[in-house]
DNA sequence: CTTTAATATTGAACTATATTAAGAAATTCA
DNA sequence: TGAATTTCTTAATATAGTTCAATATTAAAG
C-alpha cells in the first residue's frame, strides 16, 4: 500500500506532522472500485468525501427524464463528493462511479469532523482544496457561457488530455453540454481540417 | 456603522469570540463603492477578498474581443474575489464592479493571512464559505449544460428575484450564456403566454 | 471466441440561438 | 431639463446545435 503520493498531496498546502498524517490514514477508509462500480448512487443517504488515489471517477446528476449530466471527472489526487449531501447528511443528488479501476480514500462526515478536531491543520488543507476547486469551477463556467461547443471540446482536450481514452464520448459530450451526435460531428470536422 | 449582520455572518459556521470578531474588523478595510465603480479592474495586481455588506457586485471577465462575461453577481453577505489572483498575487483575470451603491469589507492576501494566524477559527469559516460556494457553482454548471436558455432564465429569476431590478439585462444575458437580444425575446415570449 | 449489448457515426430535418442593423426606450450627466 | 449615451426591442437572416432513425463499431459477458 504505497501512500507516498497521498502524503505528498496532504502536505501540499500545510506542513503536517507524521502524526497528523497518521490521523488521516487511521480514519480514512480505503476502497477499491472496479470499472463501472458506483461509489455513490443518487439517493444514497451516506455520501462520503473521496480522495482518488488512482483511477478515474465521474460525478453526474440524473434528471427527471433519466438523462445523465456530468458534473466532474476526477483523476489521481483529486477530491470528489456530493458536498451538499455530505454536509447535510441529505440524500445524494449525484452519483459517482469509477470509469476505470480506482482506489479511493473515503471520509464520512463524522470521520471528517474527527480528523478536523484531532488535527485542525486539516481545516486549512480543505480550505485550500475547496478554494482551488472554486477557481477551476469558475473557469469552466466562463467556458460554458462564452465558448462554442468546438472551443469547449478543444479546451477539454488540453485540460484533460488522457480522459478521452478512458471515458465514453457520450459522457464527454454531457460534460461539455452537447449531444453525443454533435460531439461526433465536431470531432470529425476537426480531424479533417 | 452597523456591524450586526456581518458579525452574524461570521458566526454562521464557527463560534467566534468577540475578540476574534474584533480581529476581523481591525484588519479588514471598509470601502464604499458608488454605482458602476470598480473594486478591481482586470489586470490589477492587488486583488482582495471582499465581503459585501450591502449593495451588489458583479464579477466578470473581458475576453480578447473585448466582450464581457459575467461570472457572478454578489449580494449582501456574499464573499467575492478573483481567487486565483488573490492567492498567487498575480494580475487579476476578472473585474469586479458595483452595480449599486455598495459597502464592502476587504481583505488583502496579507491581512487575510494575519487574521488566520491570529484567529485560526477563520480557517474553518472560510473552508465552509468555499465549500458552500462550490455547491452553488456545481448547480450552476448543471443548469448550464442541461437547461435551455429559457429554463436558465426562469431558474435565475427564482434564485435571484430582485437582481433583475438592479442589473442591466445585457449582463443577465451574459450570466446565462446568451445574447441580450435572445434574452429580450425569451422574456417577451414568457410574458405573452 | 461468439453473441449481445453498449457506444459511436452519419445524414436529413428541425429548433434554438446568434448576428446584424435599425429604431425605441431608458439612463446619465452637463 | 435636455442632449448624449447606453440599453432594450424587433425583425430578417444565418448558424450552431438537436432530434431521430438507421447503420457501423466497439466493448462486455457468457
Amino acid at each position: 500500500m504505497d501512500r507516498i503520493e497521498i502524503v505528498h498531496n496532504l502536505r501540499k498546502y500545510v506542513a503536517l506532522s507524521d502524526e497528523q498524517i497518521s490521523i488521516f490514514f487511521k480514519n480514512a477508509e480505503m476502497v477499491r472500485l472496479k470499472k463501472n462500480q458506483h461509489l455513490i448512487l443518487q439517493g444514497d443517504t451516506e455520501s462520503p468525501l473521496a480522495l482518488i488515489k488512482s483511477g478515474c471517477l465521474m460525478t453526474y446528476h440524473t434528471d427527471a427524464d433519466e438523462h445523465d449530466h456530468v458534473i466532474q471527472f476526477g483523476r489521481d489526487m483529486w477530491w470528489t463528493a456530493d458536498l451538499q449531501a455530505f454536509e447535510n447528511n441529505t440524500p445524494s443528488q449525484y452519483s459517482i462511479k469509477a470509469m476505470a479501476p480506482s482506489v479511493v480514500y473515503l471520509l464520512s462526515k463524522s470521520t471528517f469532523e474527527t480528523i478536523l478536531t484531532k488535527a485542525s491543520c486539516f481545516e486549512r488543507y480543505f480550505r485550500m482544496i475547496f478554494q482551488h476547486s472554486l477557481v477551476s469551477h469558475q473557469k469552466r463556467i466562463i467556458r460554458n457561457i462564452s465558448f462554442t461547443a468546438e472551443e469547449r471540446y478543444k479546451a477539454f482536450k488540453e485540460l484533460y488530455p488522457d480522459l478521452e481514452m478512458i471515458v465514453p464520448q457520450k459522457y464527454i459530450a454531457s460534460f461539455l453540454g452537447i449531444t453525443p451526435e454533435f460531439l461526433s460531428k465536431t470531432r470529425k470536422r476537426l480531424a479533417t481540417t
